[in-house]
DNA sequence: GTAATTGCAAATACTTTGCCACGTA
DNA sequence: TACGTGGCAAAGTATTTGCAATTAC
C-alpha cells in the first residue's frame, strides 16, 4: 500500500486536491494492477456509491494530464487507463476472444528503436505502446 | 495499381461479391497507404455518393473478418482500419498533438519475443502492434 | 474566502442493427 | 433464382460538457 502513498504524494506536489474520490480512484487502480475502463472504474467496489461517472471521468482526464496515469488503446470500444509508476513499464498480451489481458513478462525490446526513432525524427516526449494480440488456450 | 488486382483477386477467392463498394473501398485504402477511419473512409472522393455508410461499415466488417484488413487502437476515439498485405508489417509513430500517423520504417524489433510468447503461452494466431506516441517537430 | 472539484442531466460522437430493396453469381 | 449486399433510419454504447452546488486548502 505504499504504492498509493507515493502516488498520491505525486498528485499534491502537482497542485491536486486530495479528495476521496481521487484515493479510491488510485487506490482501485492500484488493486487490479491492470489497465481498466472508465466504466469498469466507476462501477467499482470503492468508487460505486462513491462519486458520479462523470467525476471519475474528469479525474481521469486531469490525471492523464499529468501523467499520473495513461489512456490506452487496447483495441476495445472503450478506453483503457493503467497507472504510470515511475522506472515501470507494460507491454499487453490481449485474447481477442475473450479480452482477457496480461502484462507481458519479458524486458521490452523497443527501447533501442525508441531512441533511434527520437534520433532521427525530432519527436518528444516519445513513448510506445507494444501490444500481442492471440487466442487464449481456453478460448482456441 | 496492382495491389488493388490482387486484393481483389483474395476477396473473390474467400467469397465475397465483386461490388461497386468493394473495389472503391480497397482502392481508397490503397492509395492511402495508411490506416484511415471509418468516417474518413466513408467521407473519400471514392466513396461518397457511392455508398452509405453502413455499408463501408460492414464491409469493413466483413473484410476484417476474413483478415483482408485489420482494426487498430491507435487511441483515437474512432477505430482504424489498414489493409493487411502478404509480408508487410507496420508500426506506427503518431503525434499526440495533431494526430499525425507515419509509418516506422525500420524493421519491426519484435518479432523474437512474439516467438517466445507464441511458445511460452500457447496462443495462436498471434500478431502484434505497436506504437510510438510523441509531438512532432511542427507541434513542438 | 476562493478556486478546484463534484453531481446531475443533457449533448456528442462513433458504432451497430433492423428491415426491406437490390444486384451479383 | 437465391443469397450476399446495400440504403435508410433508428437504436446503442461510450464519451464529453454546462452549470450550479460543494469542498479542500
Amino acid at each position: 500500500m505504499d504504492a498509493l502513498k507515493q502516488t498520491i504524494t505525486r498528485c499534491r506536489n502537482l497542485g491536486l486536491r486530495r479528495t476521496k474520490a481521487l484515493e479510491e480512484l488510485l487506490a482501485t487502480l492500484i488493486e487490479a494492477d491492470r489497465p481498466m475502463t472508465l466504466a469498469e472504474l466507476a462501477a467499482s467496489k470503492r468508487l460505486t456509491d462513491q462519486c458520479d461517472k462523470a467525476t471519475v471521468y474528469r479525474l481521469l482526464q486531469r490525471l492523464t494530464d499529468h501523467a499520473i496515469i495513461r489512456r490506452l488503446g487496447l483495441h476495445e470500444r472503450a478506453a483503457y487507463f493503467t497507472l504510470l509508476q515511475p522506472g515501470k513499464h507494460s507491454d499487453y498480451l490481449i485474447c481477442t476472444g475473450c479480452g482477457k489481458i496480461d502484462a507481458v513478462k519479458a524486458p521490452c525490446p523497443v527501447h533501442k528503436l525508441e531512441e533511434e526513432i527520437r534520433e532521427k525524427t525530432g519527436y518528444q516526449n516519445l513513448y510506445h505502446e507494444l501490444e500481442f494480440f492471440g487466442t487464449c488456450p481456453a478460448c482456441a
